[in-house]
DNA sequence: GAATACGCAA
DNA sequence: ATAGATGCGTATTC
C-alpha cells in the first residue's frame, strides 16, 4: 500500500548507509543461502530496501509529537472516551509502519525459526517470544542486553554500554558476544540476500567491550588494590588525576624491578566450585549424555557456537555459565597480575572515575584462596534445594569460581532471600546483611536459621534495640542501613558496634532492597565497610529519580534479571490478572475537583463515591469467591474513611505494633476477616501469602516501584499452584482526573514485565448490589462537604507554605483556570513496543476540555468556615512578611 | 526495665 | 514537589 511512500523516503535515507555497511562487511559469514526464495520485487525498488526489518522507533516518537501538536484541532467527538482513545491508538500504530512498510516483501522460507530482529541503528533487538527457540535466545539476550519490555509475544531488548559491561563482568569476552551475535544474526529475518545486515552493532560491541573487564578492584590484607593483567592499562589509569591522587605508595621490602612499579603476583587458578543446593546427581547424569552427537537442534546451535564440547567442569548449568568456565580457562592460563594500592577512603571516587574512563572496575573475590579471613562454618541444610532460576542467578555470580559483585533482580516472592543465603553459604566467610527495616532484619535472621545450619551464636542482630555480637572469629551480622550509615547521633553501644564492623574485613556484604536506599547512604556504607564482595538484591530496579545508574559503580553491574512472566508460567509466582477500573466522578465531586487547588484535589478523587462503590462491589465479589482481599490506600484519611464505612480493619503507620500483629493474624486465620486496608506500611515486608486479591484506591503519584511492590504482595499466594488459579490486581481510578495520568505511569514497569492491564468501565451488577454506599445524591453531597472540610484542616496541619497569593476566599482566579487543562492534556502513549502490546488499550486522552472550563467557571458555594479560615491565613501571611 | 512519646533524618 | 512511613536515640512513665 505504501510503495510510493517508500520510494519517497528511501533514496534520501538509505544509500549512504548502505555504502558504508557494504564496506564494513568483514569477518563474519552470514548464511545468505542461495536457495532462499528471492522476492520478485522490481529492481529499482530492491535498491531501496532499507536496512533490516525493524520497527522505526524514531518514527513513532515523531508521530507522537505530531499527534500531540494536532490534538488541539481534534474535534471533541461524542464517542465514548474508550472508543476514542482506541481510535487514536490505531492511527498511531499504523503510522509507525508508514515509513517502513515491508509487507510487500517475502519472508524467508524458514522464517519461523528466525525469531530475531535487530535494529542496526540503535541496538534494539526484537524477539518473537512465541518462537520455539525463544527461551535459549532469551538467555543470551539477557546476558548481553537490557530487557526493555517483555510482554506476551514480542520482547524488546537494547544493547547498551551497561549491558555490555554486565556481560563482560559475567565473564563474556568481546569475541564471544560478537560470535553469539553472529549466531543470532544467522537467525535474523532478512528479506532478501541483497540486504546487508549492518555491522554498526558489531562495531559498538567492539568499542565498548575493548576496555571492559580489564581492571579489577581487590581487597587484600585490609587494603584496596587496583589490579589488572595489563600493566599498560594501569599506567593509563594513573594518568588520570583523581586516580593518581588516590594511589598509595607502599614501601616494598622486595626491591625487584617489578616491585618498584606494580605489585605482581600469579593469577589464581580456578578449581571446581559447586554451588550448594543444586541437584548434583542430576547434573552428572546430564553430563554423561552429552548432546554433542545428537542431531543439531535449534537449541544446540546456541551452545555449539560457544564450544561446549570441550570437557567442562562438573557444573552443568545454563549455556552462559559454560561459556564463562571456558573463557576463564583460556584467559587465565599464564598470566600475571599487576596492581597498585589505593586509599580506601577514595575508592568510591576511583570507581566512579574508572567508569567515566570506560574502564569500569570489576570486583571479584577469590574467596577459596583467602587464607587471611577465617572461614565460616555454614552450609545449606541438606533438604534445601534451590530453584533453577535461583541457580542461574548464582551461576552468574560465581561463574568463574570467584564471587563477583553485582545486583540480582528477582520479583518479590521469588526467593531473593534464599539466593542471598546460598551465596553466603558458598563464600563461607563473615557476612554482613543490610536491610531497610528492623522487621526484615528479624526475617533475615529467621530465614538464615531456616535454610542453613548456622547456630544462633553465629548470627548476630544489630538494630536500635538489639546489639549482639557473634562469638568466634567469623559470623553473620544482620543490620539496617541507617544503623551502619548514620554518622552522628550514635549511642555508646552503637559506636562500639560500629568499630567492630569497620575494623574487620568482611567476605560478603548482602544489600537487601537495594533500590530504595538513597545513593548517599550507600556511599557511606560502601566506604565504611570493607567487604570483598557485594550482592545487591531487588525486585524492581527502577526509580523515579536518576540514581539507579549510581548503583552500577557502587555495587556492581546487574548480574541477572528474572522474567516475571516466565516465573509465573512455571508456577514459582502467581498468575495475576491486572485491571484498571475507571470510575466516573460524580458531578459534585468533579465540580469541586475543578475548582479546588492542585494539592487538595487528591482527596476528592480518592473519595469519589463511584470509586467507593466500585471498591465495595469488588470486595464483596471477591470475598464471595473465597478470596482474601487487601485494599491499599496511600492517603490515610481515605484509608480510614473507606475502612470505617465498609466495616473493615485497617493498618497504617500510626497503628501500634501489637494491634498490627493482631489484625494480620486475624486476616490470616479467621474466616471472618477477609479484607484489610493497608496504607504505605503494606508496601514492603508485610508478608501475607493468604492474600489473593488486591485493590488499590490511591497511590503515590507515578511510582512504578510502588506498583510493582504492591503487586508483589500477591505473587506468593499460597494457592498459586491450584489449577487455573489467578490472583487479581485492581487499580481504581477516577475518570478524567490526574489519577489517569499517574496510573499509566505507574503501570509501566509491570507492562514491561509482560502484564496486560484491562480497562473496566462498567462493573456488572453494581447497581443491583444491596446496601450500596453513597447511593443517594444527599449522601454524596454530605460526603463532599466532609471531604472539603477535612482537606482544609489536613492542609492546615501540614506545613502549608504554598502561600503568597492573596486571593479572596471563594473566588476562582485565572490561575486556577490555567491549571485545569494542563494535566488532562497528557497523552498516555509511549514510544516503544509497550504501546503495541501490553499497554495498547491504556492510552488516555481527555476530550472534554471545554466542559471542564465550563464547570470550573461555575462558582461553588463556599462554607462559611472556609472563608473565615482563608482570612485568618491571609492575615498570618501578612504578619509573617 | 518495658512500653510509650517525641524529635530528627533522609 | 508531596505525603507517608521508617529507624534511631533520648526522655518519660508505670
Amino acid at each position: 500500500m505504501s510503495e510510493k511512500r517508500i520510494a519517497e523516503v528511501g533514496p534520501s535515507d538509505y544509500p549512504a548507509k548502505r555504502a558504508r555497511t557494504d564496506e564494513d562487511q568483514e569477518d563474519i559469514v552470514i548464511d545468505y543461502n542461495e536457495e532462499d526464495a528471492i522476492p520478485p520485487s522490481p529492481p529499482e525498488e530492491a535498491n531501496l530496501v532499507p536496512r533490516g526489518a525493524t520497527i522505526n522507533f524514531s518514527a513513532l516518537t515523531r508521530k507522537l509529537a505530531e499527534a500531540r501538536r494536532a490534538k488541539d484541532t481534534e474535534p471533541p467527538a461524542n464517542l465514548s472516551s474508550l472508543e476514542q482513545h482506541r481510535r487514536h491508538q490505531d492511527s498511531l500504530v499504523s503510522h509507525i509502519f508508514m515509513d517502513q512498510d515491508f509487507s510487500w516483501l517475502h519472508l524467508k522460507p524458514d522464517h519461523a525459526s528466525r525469531p530475531l530482529w535487530i535494529s542496526p541503528e540503535d541496538g534494539h533487538i526484537i524477539l518473537e517470544a512465541f518462537s520455539p527457540i525463544a527461551e535459549q535466545a532469551q538467555d543470551f539476550l539477557t546476558a548481553i542486553s537490557e530487557p526493555v519490555s517483555r510482554p506476551a509475544f514480542i520482547h524488546e531488548y537494547k544493547l547498551t554500554s551497561y549491558s555490555l559491561y554486565a556481560a563482560v563482568s559475567v565473564g563474556l569476552q568481546t569475541e564471544d558476544i560478537i560470535e553469539v551475535r553472529a549466531l543470532l544474526r544467522l537467525r535474523v529475518r532478512t528479506f532478501s540476500r541483497k540486504v546487508p545486515v549492518p555491522d554498526s552493532i558489531t562495531a559498538f560491541i567492539r568499542e565498548r567491550t575493548l576496555s571492559y573487564g580489564k581492571v579489577k578492584l581487590v581487597l587484600k590484607h585490609n587494603k584496596y588494590f587496583v589490579e589488572s593483567s595489563h600493566p599498560e592499562t594501569l599506567q593509563l589509569l594513573l594518568k588520570d588525576r583523581v586516580i593518581r591522587e588516590a594511589r598509595l605508595m607502599t614501601v616494598q621490602a622486595d626491591n625487584s624491578i617489578k616491585a618498584a612499579t606494580f605489585t605482581t603476583s600469579k593469577a589464581p587458578v580456578k578449581g571446581n566450585l559447586v554451588i550448594p543446593g543444586t541437584a548434583k546427581e542430576a547434573e552428572k547424569k546430564k553430563d554423561d549424555g552429552k548432546p554433542a552427537t545428537a542431531a543439531p537442534t535449534d537449541a544446540d546451535l546456541f551452545t555449539s557456537v560457544v564450544g561446549v564440547e570441550g570437557g567442562l567442569p562438573t557444573l552443568s548449568l545454563s549455556p552462559i555459565l559454560m561459556v564463562n568456565f571456558l573463557v576463564d580457562e583460556i584467559e587465565e592460563d599464564d598470566e600475571n597480575v599487576h596492581a597498585f594500592e589505593i586509599n580506601d577512603a577514595k575508592i568510591d571516587d576511583v570507581k566512579k572515575r574508572c567508569n567515566e574512563l570506560e574502564y569500569p572496575m570489576l570486583e571479584e573475590y577469590d574467596f577459596r584462596n583467602d587464607t587471611v579471613n577465617a572461614n565460616l562454618e555454614i552450609d545449606l541444610k541438606p533438604a534445601t534445594i534451590i530453584r533453577p532460576y535461583q541457580e542461574t542467578s548464582l551461576s552468574k555470580m560465581f561463574g568463574n569460581g570467584r564471587a563477583r559483585s553485582g545486583i540480582i533482580v528477582l520479583p518479590c516472592g521469588a526467593g531473593k532471600t534464599l539466593v542471598g543465603i546460598t551465596a553466603a553459604c558458598t563464600i563461607k566467610k563473615s557476612c554482613l546483611v543490610l536491610c531497610t527495616s528492623s522487621v526484615s532484619v528479624m526475617q533475615w535472621k529467621q530465614q538464615f536459621m531456616q535454610w542453613s545450619n548456622v547456630t544462633d551464636k553465629q548470627i548476630a542482630v544489630f538494630t536500635a534495640d538489639e546489639k549482639e555480637r557473634f562469638a568466634g572469629p567469623s559470623g553473620i551480622v544482620v543490620s539496617t542501613y541507617s544503623m551502619v550509615a548514620n554518622t552522628h547521633n550514635r549511642s555508646h553501644e552503637s559506636k562500639k558496634m560500629m568499630e567492630f564492623l569497620t575494623s574487620r574485613e568482611w567476605g560478603f556484604i548482602l544489600l537487601d532492597e537495594v533500590h530504595v536506599v538513597p545513593a548517599a547512604m550507600f556511599r557511606r556504607v560502601v566506604t565504611t565497610i570493607k567487604a570483598h564482595s557485594k550482592l545487591g538484591l531487588t525486585a524492581t530496579l527502577v526509580r523515579e529519580d536518576d540514581k539507579i545508574a549510581d548503583l552500577n559503580y557502587m555495587i556492581g553491574p546487574k548480574l541477572y534479571e528474572a522474567n516475571w512472566m516466565d516465573l509465573a508460567a512455571k508456577g514459582h509466582i502467581a498468575n495475576v490478572q491486572c485491571a484498571e477500573v475507571w470510575c466516573p466522578m460524580t458531578p459534585e465531586f468533579y465540580r469541586q475537583y475543578l475548582r479546588i487547588q492542585n494539592r487538595k484535589r487528591m482527596l476528592l478523587y480518592c473519595m469519589n463515591p463511584n470509586k467507593f462503590q466500585a471498591c465495595q462491589f469488588l470486595i464483596k465479589y471477591h470475598e464471595d469467591r473465597g478470596d482474601k482481599v487487601i485494599v491499599f490506600s496511600d492517603n490515610v484519611y481515605a484509608l480510614e474513611a473507606y475502612a470505617k464505612r465498609l466495616g473493615k480493619l485497617y493498618i497504617h503507620g500510626g497503628t501500634g505494633q501489637v494491634e498490627r500483629m493482631r489484625i494480620l493474624s486475624w486476616f490470616q486465620h479467621s474466616p471472618q476477616v477477609n479484607t484489610i486496608f493497608l496504607s504505605k506500611v503494606g508496601d514492603t515486608s508485610i508478608d501475607l501469602p493468604e492474600a489473593t486479591c488486591l485493590i488499590q484506591i490511591s497511590s503515590h503519584f507515578g511510582s512504578r516501584r510502588q506498583e510493582a511492590q504492591r503487586l508483589g504482595r500477591i505473587l506468593r499466594a499460597k494457592r498459586r499452584n491450584d489449577e487455573g488459579f489467578n490472583a487479581f490486581f485492581y487499580s481504581l481510578v477516577s475518570k478524567d482526573t490526574q489519577e489517569m495520568f499517574y496510573s499509566t505511569k505507574r503501570q509501566q514497569f509491570l507492562i514491561d514485565q509482560g502484564y496486560a492491564f484491562k480497562v473496566i468501565t462498567h462493573l456488572d451488577g453494581l447497581d443491583k448490589m444491596e446496601d450500596l454506599v453513597y447511593r443517594t445524591r444527599d449522601e454524596q453531597i454530605e460526603l463532599v462537604q466532609s471531604v472539603l472540610l477535612a482537606s482544609e484542616s489536613e492542609a492546615d496541619l501540614g506545613s502549608d507554605v504554598r502561600g503568597g497569593e492573596g486571593d479572596l476566599a471563594g473566588t476562582v482566579t485565572s490561575k486556577d483556570f490555567g491549571r485545569v487543562p494542563r494535566m488532562p492534556g497528557t497523552q498516555r502513549t509511549t514510544g516503544s513496543l509497550q504501546a503495541l502490546s501490553g499497554g495498547a488499550h491504556m492510552s488516555y486522552v481527555e476530550q472534554n476540555k471545554s466542559a471542564n472550563k465550563k464547570l470550573a467557571r461555575e462558582q461553588a458555594p463556599r462554607h462559611k468556615l472556609f472563608a473565615k479560615r482563608e482570612k485568618e491565613k491571609a492575615a498570618a501571611r501578612k504578619a509573617a512578611r
